[in-house]
DNA sequence: ATCGCCCATGTAATCGTTTACATGTAGAGT
DNA sequence: ACTCTACATGTAAACGATTACATGGGCGAT
């Protein structure tokens, strides 16, 4: 019990059996005699012997593990996903380990680097931005979640971007606004592209003209919102949009903390629309109406996916289709 | 470069050498020629190998990589003391891992069945929940961070709770304020219990009498701050508390959102001061007023002292000393 | 009593690396 | 010409488990 770095031999030894034995009691406790089982559990105790799992990977070729690249941790929106990727793993026998996927981009790593070819059985990929040929430069199961990769065949599992902007945009315009501004997300993020195609064209499927002032750069970030913000405010208060819709909910805080301070007051001076829904966002001050997205869901499919993979059951389905989205009006909208 | 599971040796027929000149050839390229060195890389790009990484680690019984164990991804909390781990790890050539340690409590699962004997050469254990025999139960150089065990004699790297708390009341009594309540954590954890003795002597201290009705559970969440103010609403108006001190921000900001859409106005009717100083703190409305955790030091010493553990550095220094917190004042406290 | 089968256990190969040690070759020093 | 060094490479033993196959004893059927 006091060495801790035993091996199954160790415990062969004591409980005078062989190693195969051992390993057998502890994996197939049913094809050992009770009395040899005893003496090998006796002999697991007295040494606190623990399996060396990395020996056991490397034999088996198998790790129970999923891994989930995320590419910001700092960002609250995952959070949700991972606690349902972690539980649907856990129902199925997986451990899951996380990473922080921005060290890849950067480096010259890959995506094997960090999940190694033996480290996962599957991985999860929730950053759209990684290089293509690096992400698909394993033999792993890979899904991805969230986020996608232009062009490329993998599994993913989504929400539909496109009508969640649709959506912002017709509740803003039948509240009678006409001049609806967008915060966009980073420049070349895939949910950043399709938000802001959604945007557009529902702005034109309702005939309502894009001002040039009417689009921010911004970054997901509280930091985009409250620049965007400024900018907003130094245009002539009779010349500005007066309704915004956000690419995220931080965003759209940013944005109403900064507007507020300054003395407006949403929604009776601009209304705002958020996009994910996070928790705060039915606290916020004022409450935030914003697109819905179904977080747990995503992240219990995606895990289902990669599992089923994993185990070459047909992966055929209703996979592809992307998971819906929802209005929720609450109280940063209002009618003009 | 279309197989994908080649091994050592393939390449090493391939470039017509021994397994070893191929291993030497990667890890210690000046040890071998450089005509044979060439062989050697053309033939990993031929065949597109990669090296196992876990039979590396068996063989060398090292892995490079630090495990995280938090309690709960779902806590905004946490995410920047992540990025900083990471970031420091990268730094010295160590890759992270991050686990939910939820799972571990609930089974019989113990801290190495997910960071297994040899998955990885340090732990930094955020979740001070933990059974201590459990956690001690490894070989693994282990350090606690933010939160820690009580009787344990583990590193930890944490902040002066108390010393938090009594800022956060000293802050309010300054305001002339006497009654300030108290929303605390969940009961049993060692922050909850820090935080809420630090207000009460503080409150001792200074004379102000805790009326019964001034201490509410919680456990963190924006919810239990919801709930909590729903009990202070209860009380008559003019017997309740003119301040509030939170164990999180989160709780304060859920605190504040419920009064204020009941008709309460934050400061001028009840100041909240929060703890934690989160992203959101300082663009919430009104910005909150908290106490500030030095959450990229505290994960990037973490990160240092258990790396310092691996190596078997000399580990003596001034990493006893919890780091200092600070009060900053904004917009949700004021005059009484 | 003999044969054959089953069951519990042992033997040893295997997973894919790294690395201590052995081997062989070439050039320097005498 | 001979030895000694130094260096490049090969050989093979680990790392710690799992598991196909071999072995031997016990027991039922004949």
């Amino acid at each position: 019990m006091v060495t801790g770095k035993s091996t199954i031999l160790d415990v062969a030894r004591i409980a005078g059996v062989s190693t195969a034995t051992v390993s057998r009691a502890l994996a197939h406790p049913d094809r050992v005699q009770q009395a040899t089982r005893d003496r090998v559990m006796s002999a697991v105790r007295k040494t606190g012997y623990r399996v060396n799992p990395v020996a056991r990977n490397l034999r088996t070729q198998r790790t129970n593990v999923i891994l989930v690249l995320a590419p910001n941790l700092a960002n609250t929106f995952f959070s949700r996903i991972l606690s349902a990727v972690t539980e649907v793993a856990a129902s199925h026998g997986f451990g899951v380990l996380i990473a922080d996927s921005a060290p890849l981009g950067d480096h010259d790593l890959d995506v094997m680097d960090l999940s190694g070819d033996g480290r996962a059985d599957g991985i999860i990929l929730l950053d759209g931005a990684l290089d293509p040929l690096r992400v698909t430069n394993t033999d792993l199961p890979l899904v991805m979640a969230c986020e996608w990769i232009e062009d490329s065949t993998l599994p993913t599992i989504a929400i539909d971007n496109v009508q969640g902007a649709r959506l912002a945009v017709e509740h803003l315009s039948a509240l009678n606004h006409h001049r609806i501004a967008h915060i966009a997300g980073p420049v070349g993020n895939v949910l950043s592209t399709a938000r802001h195609d959604g945007w557009r064209s529902a702005m034109q499927a309702l005939d309502h003209r894009i001002e040039q002032n009417d689009y921010f750069a911004g970054d997901f970030t509280l930091g985009s919102g409250v620049s965007a913000a400024r900018q907003w405010l130094a245009q002539p208060a009779d010349q500005r949009a007066t309704a915004v819709f956000c690419a995220s909910d931080e965003c759209a805080m940013g944005f109403i903390g900064h507007v507020t301070r300054q003395g407006l007051r949403v929604p009776d001076d601009v209304s705002v629309v958020g996009f994910d829904d996070i928790d705060l966002s039915e606290h916020f001050l004022p409450s935030l109406t914003t697109i819905h997205q179904p977080r747990r869901r995503m992240g219990a499919r995606a895990a289902e996916t990669v599992i089923r993979l994993i185990r070459h059951e047909n992966t055929a389905g209703a996979d592809a289709a992307p998971l819906p989205v929802e209005l929720v009006v609450r109280g940063s909208t209002a009618r003009r």
